[in-house]
DNA sequence: AGCCTGACAGATA
DNA sequence: GTATCTGCCAGGC
C-alpha cells in the first residue's frame, strides 16, 4: 500500500483550491461559499460548503459564510468568539455577520 | 443506472 | 421580514 499521508494529502486539487483562498481571507473579514467558487472560476457554493465540511478545521472555516452571513448551528458559538475577537462585524441578535461591512472580495 | 443528501443561492410569493 | 421551490453538482448507497 501506499505510505502514510497527511490529512492534506490525500484531499482532492478543489479542495486544496479552495482551503489556499481561506487562509488568504484577512482578519475580520469573511467571503461566502459562492464568493470562493466565483474567485476560483471553479465549483459551484455547495462544492465549496462540501470541502469546507470535509477539511475547514484545518483554516480559518469562520471566515467563510452562506449568503446570509450564517454558519450551521454547531458552529455558529465557536465562530461568534472568534468574531469577537478579531473585532469582525457581527450581529449577535441575527447570529450572523455583517456582511456589507466585512465581505472579503479577494484584493489586498 | 437511479435516488438521496448536502457547512448553498437566487427567484418567487 | 419568512417560507418554499428550483438549480446546482459531487459523492454515497
Amino acid at each position: 500500500m501506499t505510505e502514510s499521508i497527511g490529512p492534506a494529502a490525500e484531499a482532492p486539487e478543489f479542495v486544496r483550491l479552495v482551503l489556499d483562498v481561506v487562509r488568504r481571507i484577512p482578519q475580520a473579514q469573511v467571503m461566502t461559499y459562492g464568493d470562493i467558487a466565483e474567485f476560483l472560476e471553479r465549483g459551484t457554493a455547495r462544492q465549496v460548503g462540501a470541502a469546507m465540511a470535509g477539511y475547514g478545521s484545518a483554516v480559518p472555516w469562520w471566515r467563510v459564510v452562506n449568503a446570509s452571513g450564517q454558519l450551521p448551528e454547531q458552529l455558529r458559538g465557536r465562530a461568534a468568539a472568534e468574531y469577537f475577537a478579531e473585532g469582525t462585524p457581527y450581529d449577535p441578535e441575527r447570529e450572523r455577520v455583517r456582511l456589507a461591512r466585512c465581505r472579503w472580495d479577494g484584493s489586498a
